[in-house]
This record gives C-alpha cells, structure tokens and sequence, in this order.
RNA sequence: GUCCCCAUCGUCUAGAGGCCUAGGACACUACCCUUUCACGGUAGGUACGCGAGUUCGAAUCUCGCUGGGGACGCCA
C-alpha cells in the first residue's frame, strides 16, 4: 500500500472561511488516519488578488485548529521555471498550442453561444489542424491551450460522491498560460499534485467541474490523476452560500468570540461527516475515526447553537488548570487583570456551566477582579425592614466566619432562620450587592471565592455602612 | 441556457432490502431538581420531497418529476 499524500491548497486572497477549514480539516483528518502525509501549498498565481497577510491568516487559522502539516508551505509563485518546462514539453509533443484569439473576440463567441442556449465555450480555431491557413496577427500575444481530447468520457470514482462521468465533448481547450507566460490554476495543480505525489486530493466540490479538465492533463503528462475526494459545501444558517452578510465566517473570528479549537475542529468535522452518534470527540478520535466515506454528498448548514453546545461541551472536559489558562487571555482581552482577583481556573469551574464561550465566561467573570458599583436604588428593590438586619449581622459575621463555601452557607442560612427569612430573600440581595447582578453561581461559592475582605467591603458599601 | 452533483425531523445526522410503528444530537415545549441565572434529569412534538417500477418486503435498488447546490474565466 502507497503513503497516502494529502494537501491543502488554499488561494491567498482573504482569511481562512469556514468551508476552506473544513476541506483542510478533513484532508489533514485523512492524512493523519492513514499514518501519511499532509502539505500545505499556497496557490498564489493570482498576483493581483494574492497577499502576503493573506498567506499568514491562513497559517495563523491553520496553527489555531493545530493542522499541522508535514510538508510546506509551498508556493507556485516559486515554481514558475517548472511549470514553463511542462508547457514547453507540452507544446513540443503537440498537446498544447499557441491561440491568438483576442479577448474581445472571444467574449463574442460566448455572447453567441449563450444566446443560442448553448455551452459557452472556446471553439478551437487556433488547433494545430485547423490553424493551417490562419496568420497570428500582428500585435497579439498568445495564450497557451491545452488540447483537451475530443472523444469520449473522462470518469472517476470520487472519494464521496461515487462514480463521476463528464464527455470531453463538454470540455474545450483551457488556457494553461497567460500571454506573459504566467501560467493559469488547472495547469498549475495538475503540476504540483504530481510533482508532490498527491495521492488523495481531498478539496471543496465546486472543482468537481475541474477534475475532467486535470485528468485530461495528467493523462497528456504520461501520469495516473490521485484519487479524488470533492466535498460539499458548507451553507450559512439560511441555506445559502456563506458569505459576508452571514457574520462571522472567518475561523480566526471564532478564536475572538471564545471557542475552543479542539471544539471547532469537533463541530466543523460533524458539518457533512459523521461516526454513528459520536457527536463530542476529541482530536484523537477524530483521526481514528476519520474517512471519506463517512463524508455526506449532500450540502450542509452552519448551525451556530450546535457550536456553542459543542464549545461547552469541551469547556467542561477541560480540567481547572487548563480551563484557567484558556480563560486568561480572555480576561485580559476584557480588560481584567486575573493578578486582582481569584485564581482564573477557580472561576473557570464556576461559571462553565453558564457560559458558552470564553468570551462568555469572561465577561460573567468581571466581579471578581473589579468592585461593582451597584445604584442605591436597585439595591433597595431587594432590600426590607426584614432582611437589612439579618444582612447588617452577616456583615459582623463575615469578619470571624471560617471563609470556606460549607461555613459560609450555614451561616447564611442560620441568619436567614434567625431572622424568619427564606434563604433567597437573604441570598439576592447579597448577590446583587457583592456581584452587582443578580444571575450568578451559588451565591456561598462566590463568597468563597471572592475572598472575606472583599465580601466584607462591598457589603458595607451596598449597606451604606463603608 | 448547458453540464455536473445532491435530496431522512427546523438544523447536523444514523440508516448500506426485513433489526425502522425510522435512532442520536442541537434547537423547541412541559415537568422535576433548585439559592437567582444556569447545569443536570425526565417526558414530548416534528422527517424518509412526489410519482412510477423491481421485490414476498424499500428510507435503503431503478427511472421520471420537483426542489436545491455547483460549474461554465487569460480567478483559484
């Protein structure tokens, strides 16, 4: 059995979109099942469009998700002189030909056929047996074409979709270089995936229409394509194609919104793939797990609530330590210094089952590295002629009580007692004047951990007794 | 328009002829738990697009229809 070989080739003209690291995903997935190979090429032949930032936004997202990568980054920009060799060849052994067809010429031609209904599609006038009598004019520099095979079928047994057929019939002779001898994307990938000993070539379906194309090349080049595996897309929430109007929809955007890598790597695997009910996994399993025929052929939605279950989902696996060291950018990010309160995996534990993300947790966490400045008049909506006492005696008793969450909730719930209260009507008031909310954990746990000479300050303060 | 692909709950999916009066998960609803908010637990509703075949038997196979998506660049 051959090493399998998968790549990534990403086109570096924006971030790295969800589609984009779902198709990386799965190509590293299946490489890191088989024990092979996983390269990173950056198809970056689009001068016009392609940027340097681009390139480190997708290595960025690609470091985030940990998709790591054996081989790379190649780029094609630094493959020129190879690619002009297999023109030349190409061109040598009559596969490929000179065409001077001037672009506005050629916009024509489309023009017509679609008004006919049909295909639009270059004619091959400049075929070396048709272009006999023709004279390159003056002025016009050509392209180069690749001479697609006129008769029968190119076929594959794609990796997820099953059995493709397309006619050459369909197909007309592509450009494989620009008139500045630039060469153009079909060409370039059938090159690289040789030259790299592609043997799965794992990417989006929306180059299902290019796969004949390549094999034609391959085949001109005296090589067997790879295997081919064309996954769907990845839809927004509407149905429709992910775009922009869709909201986050650059990976790099969830790192800011508080996900978990190892939780967008589990949910971006389950859009169009799944192993029997296994719906929370880890890396690991994932690679045990992965292959392509668990992929769906069918087109799949984002589905944003599915990701923040999945999110918590790992938050909770994550131990105290390590959840604590997640949250600690997130913290800074929110502009609280962690060195001014409790311990951050301390808090983590306590607010992860009411947070989503992060970013969540973080923002839940404010008040225990900040003092909150509660109006007097919302504390007095919680506060009687009954509870005030009860609250003013918890105060003196703060000073002396064993600060632990045990202590701290019996003496509450003696004072509540004491003083012909129910336990809430003591414990709201309490959690508005030392949080400044009244949504928080179990109000004894926050008290422990927000520390005795807080709790007693704030007190004091929301009591009006500082 | 032409070619290619696809089609199970609202969503992601399990399902490879009988195990399916279709399972899981998210979301939703109700109840329980409860120290607010959550978590958790229990229960519930909701799906095989339609029509013909093949077969003793079809969500599963075939064909047609309908509906979706993609591609038709000197972009990738």
């Amino acid at each position: 059995m051959t090493q399998v070989r998968t790549r990534f080739a990403p086109s570096p003209t924006g971030y790295l979109h969800l589609g984009g690291a779902r198709t990386a995903l799965f190509a590293w997935a299946y490489a890191r099942h088989c024990a092979g190979t996983f390269i990173l090429r950056i198809e970056d032949t689009d001068v016009e469009r392609s940027t340097p930032e681009a390139v480190q936004a997708i290595l960025d997202a690609m470091a985030w998700l940990e998709l790591d990568y054996d081989e790379g980054p190649f780029y094609q920009m630094q493959r020129m002189d190879r690619y002009r060799e297999v023109v030349v060849q190409l061109l040598e052994r009559g596969l490929a030909y000179r065409c001077y067809m001037a672009p506005g010429e050629l916009d024509q031609l489309r023009a017509g056929q679609i008004e006919r209904g049909e295909k639009p599609r270059y004619d091959g006038r400049w075929r070396p047996e048709r272009a006999a009598g023709l004279v390159p004019p003056a002025g016009i520099r050509p392209v180069i074409r690749f001479r697609n095979p006129d008769v029968g079928v190119v076929a594959w047994d794609d990796g997820v979709k099953g059995r493709i057929e397309i006619a050459n019939a369909e197909l007309d002779d592509l450009v494989i270089a620009r008139p500045d001898g630039t060469p153009t994307y079909n060409f370039c990938v059938v090159v690289d995936d040789l030259d790299m000993r592609i043997t799965h070539v794992v990417r989006g379906d929306d180059h299902v229409n290019n796969t004949p194309r390549q094999i034609n090349i391959f085949r001109a080049l005296d090589a067997e394509p790879p295997n081919y595996a064309h996954v769907p897309t990845v839809l927004g929430e509407d149905g429709a194609k992910l775009s922009k109007r869709h909201g986050a929809v650059g990976v790099m955007d969830y790192e800011a919104a508080g996900y978990l890598p190892e939780a967008m790597v589990n949910f971006l695997a389950r859009i169009g793939w799944a192993h029997g009910d296994a719906e929370v996994f880890s890396r690991e399993q994932l690679i045990a797990w992965f292959d392509l025929p668990g992929i769906s052929p069918a087109p799949s939605r984002f589905n944003a609530s599915k990701l923040n279950w999945v999110n918590q989902e790992h938050m909770k696996r994550l131990s105290e330590a390590e959840l604590g060291r997640r949250l600690l950018p997130y913290l800074r990010r929110a502009e609280l210094d962690p060195a001014t309160g409790p311990d951050a995996g301390a808090v983590a534990m306590l607010l992860r089952d009411r947070a989503g993300t992060l970013v969540e947790m973080a923002d839940a966490a404010w008040y225990f590295y900040r003092t909150p400045v509660v109006p007097a008049d919302r504390i007095a909506e919680f506060l009687s002629a009954a509870n005030r006492p009860a609250l003013l005696e918890l105060h003196e008793e703060f000073d002396t009580v064993s600060w632990t969450r045990e202590a701290l909730l019996a003496t509450l719930k003696t004072a509540a007692t004491r003083h012909g209260l129910k336990p809430p009507q003591l414990m709201m008031p309490l959690r508005l004047i030392v949080a400044g909310t009244t949504s928080t954990p179990a109000i004894d746990a926050v008290l422990a951990l927000l520390g005795r000479v807080a709790a007693r300050t704030r007190l004091a303060t929301g009591l009006g007794i500082g």
